[in-house]
DNA sequence: GTCTATAGAGCGATAGAC
DNA sequence: GTCTATCGCTCTATAGAC
């Protein structure tokens, strides 16, 4: 791993090379569009039009490389997120406070301009990379995302006090799914309906997605009605 | 791994050779857990116990026995869909025909006794697919899959008449991404919950999944409230 | 039908010249 | 920092013995 430190006390202050740039731009369109093992380093060094050699140079290895993506988009995109979500708690007795608090967790993730936040490429290769059994990304989601989705969970369950923990986890991963599917397929509903719904349309993924989500966590809750003051239910086996 | 229902109802009057058997089992399993690309000829015919050269011999290519999975299990999926969905569509006016409608698509994709249309490891097989963008992948789905979708969007329509074309599109394709996203990242949830909630439960997916989904579709329709149905020009649509 | 052996290509990573 | 050349490995697919 002995590869120039780069360890950067301030996360974008570094002016960073033109090479580590074209790198870390290709590489993150290019892991979203296949996953991180769908490209080889000879392929992401001829699309970023550096030498092959770079990337182990740069970033010690191709897994390197994939860190340094996760480490340069991570904070500003789950900044962006509790930026929002601060804006839309104050109000809590606020009937459509579900709605913003889903608009906050998935517009930045969404979003197609990556300079506040916002990382629709990046969302993609989160994705991609949940299919795959890598173990560096797994680390790196469970690193920089846990904190931010127990916000959001602790948020709609100030919304939403009638659902169950384990419900409030089964409908944030509904939301995931949608999201996520949206980003690695959007040629099957394209498909689908003939050309009438475009995934790549961020605004109509917006308007689509938000009530829909609301909708599926303002249903009834199963564990609360069924049983006065329950505890929860068992759902292992 | 003799199940006692094996030869049941004949879906392919080949005897099939024990090595083919073999292959194509261990190709759906590694297929469904690492994607098409992620697993090796080597790696496939190891975990067979077949020889290196039989895949070939057999199948013709890697893809060869790709096809053959989707010929195997396509039209028994495919047909317990529609017979579950010919069974809620008599009583059309019945306030939970949604909810089973819903159940029709999705619990056939989760058993996990693959011997009468179940299919939970080929349904995460094609989960795994839709994110290479292997054109082999993108052919098989629209040929076996785009008849039955379109039966059941159809059969939503009907449910949901308010509902616009797009929207209609759209909320099954938010349905998708929860039953994708279940089969191929089940540890996320996992891990968020503590353990609470578990994936690979598909009693507990569909107790969760299906009130949700059911709920995002009856929401309003963004589409007809606020459009057409404001004036009172047109007597009928 | 089943096997061994291997062709021919691509892979990640590195050594060493400049 | 950037480059070429290359090591050691794995890949899919096939030829040819049995």
């Amino acid at each position: 791993m002995g590869h120039p430190i780069e360890e950067s006390a301030a996360l974008v202050a570094e002016p960073a090379s033109d090479t580590k740039r074209r790198l870390l731009s290709a590489a993150e369109r290019l892991f979203a569009e296949h996953g991180f093992g769908g490209v080889s380093v000879r392929q992401l060094t001829a699309a970023a039009g550096v030498n092959l050699a770079a990337v182990n140079y740069h970033f010690g290895s191709k897994e390197g490389l994939l860190a340094a993506i996760f480490e340069q988009r991570c904070r500003p995109m789950n900044d962006e997120r509790l930026r929002r979500l601060g804006d839309c708690v104050e109000p809590a007795d606020h009937p459509e406070v579900l709605e913003r608090i889903i608009a906050a967790f998935i517009a930045p993730a969404l979003a197609s301009s990556a300079d506040r936040g916002g990382g629709a490429t990046f969302t993609r290769l989160r994705a991609a990379l949940s299919v795959e059994h890598n173990e560096l990304a797994r680390t790196l989601i469970a690193r920089y995302f846990d904190a931010t989705s127990e916000r959001f969970v602790a948020a709609l369950a100030r919304a939403l006090p009638d659902l169950s923990r384990a419900e409030l986890f089964w409908r944030f991963h509904f939301l995931l799914g949608g999201l996520y599917y949206t980003m690695i397929n959007p040629s099957r509903i394209a498909h689908l309906s003939g050309g009438l719904c475009d995934a790549g349309d961020v605004e109509a993924v917006l308007t689509q997605m938000v009530p829909f989500i609301a909708a599926g966590f303002r249903a009834p809750s199963l564990d609360r009605l069924s049983r006065p003051r329950a505890r929860r239910k068992r759902s292992a086996r």
